[in-house]
DNA sequence: AACTCAACTGCCGGTAATCT
DNA sequence: AGATTACCGGCAGTTGAGTT
């Protein structure tokens, strides 16, 4: 637990025990504890250690997320251990792509995060278990979501703790996505107050109240990130004011970066409910190229 | 006065254990 | 055997703290 911490992925005791009893048993649960014999868990312990590491390794060098808040469910690190494991830690190009792929998408529809999470991690160890691969764990996310892709309307009334977030970060911030006035890359780790990553309400919050439901104005739509500074600089201006004073300075780039629409036709809070459904068909599109990409050999 | 964030609380949707 | 209850991780709304 202390290792992993320092590597940036601070998780609970009760992961690294599930970890273990996952790879003592192939299953996640902890029902059958009482039958195993101290030398299974010995060689269990040493072996769910390296999925652990190889689950971090891959998390931060293969899909550049190199913290737990960006993941959906830490769940999601002990089948992706396992599944490095039952490959020997030997993974082809394609392997290592396909597991990507699996990892981005599991992650941002939320896999293990609708309940009966336990259910869904069993399902992915057992396939991993019996040598069925990588398709076919990205099968299991076919037959529990239908299609792979992302519609816009998945997006509607989403907030900031929605998985689909979590992945706009990661996309907008492969994409180059920069502070709008400080030009700092977006990152979780900025140290200082200043810098420190918040999540901007584009329309602030205070011009929304009382026209909008609270789900509407804390929609992911209506978010976006930026340094702390930058954030209360702008504080409760309405964007057709604040937006062209960044234009001015920075061009459009801060907010194509981030899918941001910027025709002063939808800056009013008359036509908000229009800026959400621009930008939510504009991220989309965004996380769907990022999936895709995300399954190709580089 | 405006913002974010963390902590708290209750709910959801499944399985497994327990009760009748 | 069938019904009920406990459990659990995650989600979402609320509230208060902290910052500027």
């Amino acid at each position: 637990q202390e290792e992993c911490t320092e590597a940036g992925f601070d998780l609970e005791l009760g992961i690294h025990v599930k970890n273990l009893i996952s790879f003592v048993t192939g299953q996640s649960r902890f029902k059958t504890v009482g039958r195993l014999t101290i030398e299974q868990l010995q060689k269990g312990w040493d072996e769910c250690k390296d999925g652990m590491r190889f689950a971090i390794n891959f998390l931060k060098s293969n899909v550049r997320i190199d913290s737990p808040a960006l993941l959906s469910s830490p769940f999601l690190m002990i089948s992706l251990g396992y599944a490095g494991h039952q490959l020997g830690y030997k993974l082809s190009p394609q392997h290592a792509a396909d597991l990507r792929y699996w990892l981005l998408v599991a992650n941002t529809k939320g896999r293990y995060s609708r309940g009966s999470s336990e259910t869904l991690l069993d399902q992915d160890l057992n396939r991993l278990r019996n040598d069925n691969g990588i398709e076919a764990i990205i099968e299991t996310l076919r037959l529990q979501f239908g299609k792979l892709e992302i519609e816009p309307g998945e997006l509607e009334g989403r907030n900031a703790r929605s998985a689909y977030f979590k992945t706009m970060f990661l996309a907008f911030s492969q994409d180059g996505a920069k502070d709008w006035v400080s030009n700092l890359a977006i990152s979780l780790s900025h140290k200082g107050k200043q810098h420190h990553l918040q999540f901007h309400h584009i329309f602030p919050r205070a011009i929304l109240k009382g026209h909008f439901r609270p789900v509407v104005i804390n929609d992911i739509a209506n978010l976006s990130f930026i340094g702390g500074k930058t954030n209360r600089s702008i504080s409760s201006k309405s964007p057709h004011i604040y937006f062209s004073q960044i234009i001015d300075k920075q061009g459009e780039k801060p907010f194509i970066s981030q899918c941001i629409p910027t025709a002063t036709e939808l800056l009013t809070v008359e036509a908000y409910t229009q800026f959400l459904a621009e930008r939510r068909n504009l991220i989309a599109e965004r996380l769907n190229n990022f999936l895709e990409d995300s399954r190709k050999i580089n």
